[in-house]
DNA sequence: CATTGACCTGTACAT
DNA sequence: CTGCGCAGGTCAATG
């Protein structure tokens, strides 16, 4: 497929962002609905297969966003000399279009965990709930279902090294399960209704209800602030992050939280979200 | 509201 | 080798 806007591959799936993909050999494998796809870039050209169906070029334009003004979001977020350099590092990168239902078990399961035990714990939960598809001899897992989940007992899904989030993760498909409209219907409300209703299930708070909002609904204003981004969102300010008597970092509060969002909302404007991959992948990147 | 502590797990890093 | 801090936070209990 021939790109008609600029795209890098590479820092889209690297950013942090998703949880389900991996490079070998030159060629980006994931896990995505159920399909395995894999997809390379060589310059303006995306070449990609799907397993055990094809996609369209639909799909993969709608999954990586390709159909986001990059060129005019980065512009309108181009705010600071921060962002600048990040902007200018990473151009290219995009904001991957995911499913609710697996971002949401997704980054309930990123609380307080390592990009490498998140991607564990997903690994483990897919091994155990998942769907087996092989391609080329090699077996991969689709993300567990929401009945398969919502069947299985806590105990069971502690198995998968979830630790305290299996009860979340339980609890949360009883709920799809008995209301399976519960996470679509919620795409007609706008931002910050959409930000509540998710936050009223269990291990979702501010960070994990934005994130959703931003990778799963379409909300490209919402503006998850973790550890990462309150730092560079500080620095931005010329503000000191505050601290305790032994010199560690506070907690963030949830007012805290809502003062440094609605802040970058008002900086960047609509599309802060994106701002806020930039700034996620820049800061912790190595090379700054 | 702000503060505090507990919470699963695996890896990093110092002792 | 053993121990301890921390990682893309959230929740419940207190003042």
């Amino acid at each position: 497929m021939k790109l008609e806007s600029h795209f890098n591959l590479d820092y889209t799936l690297s950013c942090g962002q998703v949880f389900r993909w991996g490079k070998a050999n030159g060629w980006w494998y994931g896990i995505v609905d159920g399909s395995i796809l894999k997809v390379r870039q060589e310059g303006d050209e995306l070449h990609f297969s799907a397993y055990p169906e094809d996609v369209e070029d639909e799909f993969i334009k709608s999954y990586f966003r390709l159909d986001d003004d990059l060129t005019n979001i980065l512009r309108i977020i181009n705010k600071d000399a921060t962002i600048n350099k990040a902007i200018q590092q990473f151009n290219g990168l995009r904001i991957v279009r995911q499913s609710v239902w697996d971002c949401l078990i997704s980054y309930v399961c990123a609380t307080n965990a390592s990009i490498a035990i998140i991607e564990s714990m997903l690994r483990n939960l897919s091994e155990m709930f998942g769907d087996e598809i092989v391609v080329n001899g090699k077996a991969f897992f689709s993300f567990p279902k929401v009945k398969k989940l919502a069947k299985a007992s806590v105990n069971k899904i502690k198995l998968c090294n979830v630790g305290y989030r299996a009860r979340f993760l339980s609890e949360i498909a009883k709920q799809v399960e008995n209301n399976p409209n519960l996470l679509e219907e919620l795409r007609n409300s706008d931002y910050l209704k959409l930000r509540d209703e998710l936050r009223s299930l269990p291990g979702v708070g501010p960070k994990v209800a934005d994130c959703v909002s931003l990778f799963a609904f379409d909300k490209l204003e919402a503006f998850p602030i973790d550890v990462w981004i309150r730092r560079v969102i500080y620095q931005i300010k010329g503000a000191a992050i505050p601290r305790t008597k032994d010199g560690t970092e506070k907690p963030l509060t949830v007012s805290e939280y809502t003062e440094l969002s609605s802040f970058a909302r008002r900086h960047y404007g609509k599309f802060a979200g994106y701002a806020q991959e930039y700034l996620f992948y820049y800061i912790r990147s190595k090379d700054r």
